[in-house]
DNA sequence: CGACTTTGACCTGCGC
DNA sequence: GCGCAGGTCAAAGTCG
């Protein structure tokens, strides 16, 4: 089974994409719902490395589960992505991380270049343009968990999108061979 | 000393 | 209106 040579591997994409009304925020204010993207990732580790930096900023124990959810934002303070990260009740080796917005910057640095996760494969759909597909450069995976197939991936084009900006339309995800099509390289097809 | 995490309090939405 | 649960804030603590 080629499939069990990754240690981290998607299970199932929850595919959890699509615009929530606007709700209010205190004050008055009108809070904007950003797209949210949900997937789940079989991990011994909660925070995986996507290659951007995250601050946490909060977490709460969640009804029906014995793990608590963590709450994530991106360190630039110009973008306003967050995520969330708990690990399901049902099986405890799998995370489920949940992204709420889109990045507006390039990753954080990939000192160990040339490594790509399936987080990360997601951070770039919900950070380019829905007709084209890419993989942002060495991204890479936890230290405890070392990937035995590195993906391919091409560089990201400069400046993709402004920050703080609502997509005017919803995401969509290729179209070709699915999300599948960009974390499994052909090989393990 | 700055960046980050932890954690309790507070705010808000929603169902009853 | 009330209570619960989810989400966020912010002060304090920790680490490099």
């Amino acid at each position: 089974m080629f499939f069990f040579k990754f240690y981290l591997f998607i299970l199932i994409i929850v595919g959890e994409m699509f615009f929530r009304s606007t709700k209010v925020k205190k004050k008055g204010q009108k809070r904007i719902r950003q797209p949210r993207f949900a997937f789940m990732t079989k991990s011994e580790v909660d925070h995986l490395e996507d290659g951007y930096r995250w601050r946490k900023y909060g977490q709460k124990a969640v009804k029906n589960s014995p793990f608590p959810r963590s709450y994530y934002r991106c360190t630039n303070s110009k973008c306003i992505v967050k995520k969330r990260v708990e690990r399901s009740s049902e099986d405890p080796t799998t995370v489920i991380t949940t992204y709420e917005g889109q990045h507006c910057h390039h990753a954080a640095g990939f000192p160990r270049g040339g490594i790509i996760s399936h987080e990360a494969t997601f951070a770039s759909h919900m950070s380019t343009p829905p007709t084209s597909q890419f993989h942002y450069p060495g991204m890479r995976l936890p230290r405890e968990n070392p990937p035995s197939t590195v993906v391919q991936s091409q560089p990201l084009p400069v400046g993709a999108r402004e920050c703080n900006t609502v997509p005017t339309q919803t995401p969509q995800l290729p179209t070709d061979e699915g999300l599948l099509g960009d974390i499994v390289p052909h090989g393990m097809r």
